[in-house]
DNA sequence: ATCGTTATATCGCGGTCTTT
DNA sequence: AAAGACCGCGATATAACGAT
């Protein structure tokens, strides 16, 4: 029985608490509280309830536990006993839970009997299990005591209450009567179980008829779907078949257009590579010619380049030339007499030797020559002086022919030159070139001081300093002490003589 | 233009003044 | 500012030559 089982009545207690609850007015926590209330053979061998009561209460002596038991009907032969264990401590009554609770075997096999489930004590249960007449209230107002003593088995003989000779006839009725009670229950049961085996039987056969009906037109629902399953894929492959095909199809006409677009394109992009080609072939032709063109412009242009530089080099050269050839040759004249006496040396000299001069021997040949001219006498010397005289005044005759006829713009240039050179002769500290010049020109005038300075001079007077730097600064003196009116005599000298420098220049030009 | 030598002619420089 | 004049002295150009 599960009901003994300690762990397993707890719910079991605790439906049949909520009941006792509701019907005794003890608390749920009370009835709850008395867990392992329950053993069967402890109801069977110290509390036997006599079945011609509906209680018997009774008070241990010793125990301060004791047991309160209700006992509801239940037809003619059965009644419900609920009980709550109390424990009486010190004085005053609490619930707890107590192993040795006591029960009615009756109810037990009523409850076993009339279900299998646990929620034994549902209300329609109950109400179908608890006859209609007795009313709860007088189950409620009904109150036994029955007094339980504390169960051990050591004390079993210790429990031998009622045993008395009144209670022999008591227990022997009650023995007849659970006697014929067993028979009469047992022959029920019998007669129970064999109506519900039938009925179970016949349900069975029913059942399994029923079944085998389902079954069947399970089988032929299934048949059914399965046939239509069946249709329906193949329709369904045939669908797919077709799409796959018509699919194929498609892919094909679209391969078959990719193929021609394909080869459209090809044929496009040879056209284009074509074009390109002829392009580039026209651009490299075209790079080509303008290549030689550019090369030829690059030849010609270096060739005139060089012919410009050919040109401009003979051009230099000749201007050279011709600036050679424009260099003026202003006529000279051997500057004195000894100078005519070397020029003869050097050709007496050339005559005899028939060779050219050597240069080493040049400063000794001009030695000698100079020891020539020292031991000439003076009378030769004075051949050479007149015969310089003469030259030199031919030379002036011609140097004023010469003047007359060159080209004043090549004295102009020749002057140029001569001044460039000066720039140079300047700074190397070399005397510099004299500039040309007309040789009949007329000198300047000399000033008011300078012809009273010629004048002193020409005086030769004795108080005259002989020394040239004390002499210009006498006249610087003498011409401060000078009178006014002889000042102006040699002011009208100048104005004069500036006036014929005047004309002779301007009629010159 | 340079190198060398020579006598001679010429030029430049110095300070001061005048003229243009 | 530039140029020229005065004078004497000193410095320089000049001619000859020819190779460099």
């Amino acid at each position: 029985m599960r009901i003994k089982n300690k762990e397993g009545i707890i719910h079991k207690v605790r439906a049949i608490g909520a009941k006792t609850s509701a019907r005794t007015g003890i608390s749920i926590d009370a009835i709850i509280a008395q867990a392992n209330w329950f053993r069967y053979y402890m109801f069977s061998s110290y509390c036997r309830l006599p079945n011609d009561s509906y209680s018997n209460i009774t008070e241990s002596p010793k125990s301060t536990i004791s047991a309160a038991i209700r006992y509801y009907p239940m037809g003619q032969h059965s009644f419900i006993a609920y009980t709550t264990v109390l424990c009486r401590n010190s004085g005053r009554l609490t619930t707890c839970g107590y192993e040795n609770s006591i029960f009615t075997a009756i109810s037990i096999k009523c409850f076993s009997s009339k279900s299998k489930d646990t929620n034994l004590l549902d209300d329609d249960k109950f109400n179908q299990i608890i006859p209609k007449n007795v009313s709860i209230k007088s189950l409620k107002t009904s109150k036994y005591i029955y007094g339980v003593p504390t169960v051990k088995e050591s004390n079993k003989d210790n429990f031998q209450i009622n045993k008395s000779n009144e209670n022999k006839e008591f227990l022997k009725k009650k023995e007849l009567l659970l006697c014929s009670l067993k028979k009469s229950k047992l022959l029920e049961i019998q007669k129970l179980r064999a109506s519900k085996q039938a009925q179970d039987r016949k349900l069975k056969e029913a059942k399994l008829l029923k079944d085998q009906k389902l079954k069947k037109a399970k089988l032929i629902k299934d048949q059914k779907i399965k046939k239509t399953k069946l249709l329906i894929a193949q329709k369904f492959k045939e669908t797919e078949l077709l799409l796959v095909q018509k699919i194929k199809k498609d892919k094909l006409l679209e391969a078959k257009k990719l193929k021609i677009i394909k080869l459209l394109e090809l044929a496009k992009d040879q056209k284009l590579k074509e074009a390109k080609l002829l392009r580039s072939q026209k651009i490299k032709a075209s790079n080509l010619a303008k290549a030689q063109t550019l090369k030829i412009k690059l030849a010609q242009k270096k060739r005139i380049i060089t012919q410009k530089k050919k040109v401009s080099l003979e051009k230099l050269k000749s201007h050279k030339k011709l600036i050679a050839r424009t260099r003026l040759v202003v006529p000279t004249l051997i500057n004195s007499a000894y100078g005519l006496f070397n020029q003869d040396e050097y050709k007496k000299l050339k005559d005899n030797t028939s060779s050219t001069i050597d240069q080493k021997n040049i400063v000794k040949n001009n030695l000698k020559i100079l020891a020539n001219w020292r031991l000439k006498t003076e009378a030769e010397k004075l051949e050479y002086e007149q015969k310089y005289k003469l030259l030199k005044e031919q030379f002036n005759i011609e140097l004023y022919k010469w003047w007359d006829n060159v080209d004043k713009n090549l004295v102009q240039l020749e002057n140029r030159r001569r001044k460039n050179i000066n720039k140079t002769r300047k700074d190397k500290g070399i005397r510099s070139l004299s500039i040309l010049e007309d040789p009949r020109a007329p000198k300047f005038p000399a000033s008011v001081y300078a012809m009273f300075v010629k004048d002193l001079k020409e005086s030769n007077h004795p108080e005259l300093p002989t020394k040239w730097i004390d002499f210009v600064k006498y006249a610087g003196a003498k011409w401060k002490q000078l009178p006014e009116i002889e000042k102006n005599t040699y002011r009208d000298k100048y104005k004069d003589a500036f006036k014929l420098y005047k004309e002779v220049s301007d009629n010159c030009k």
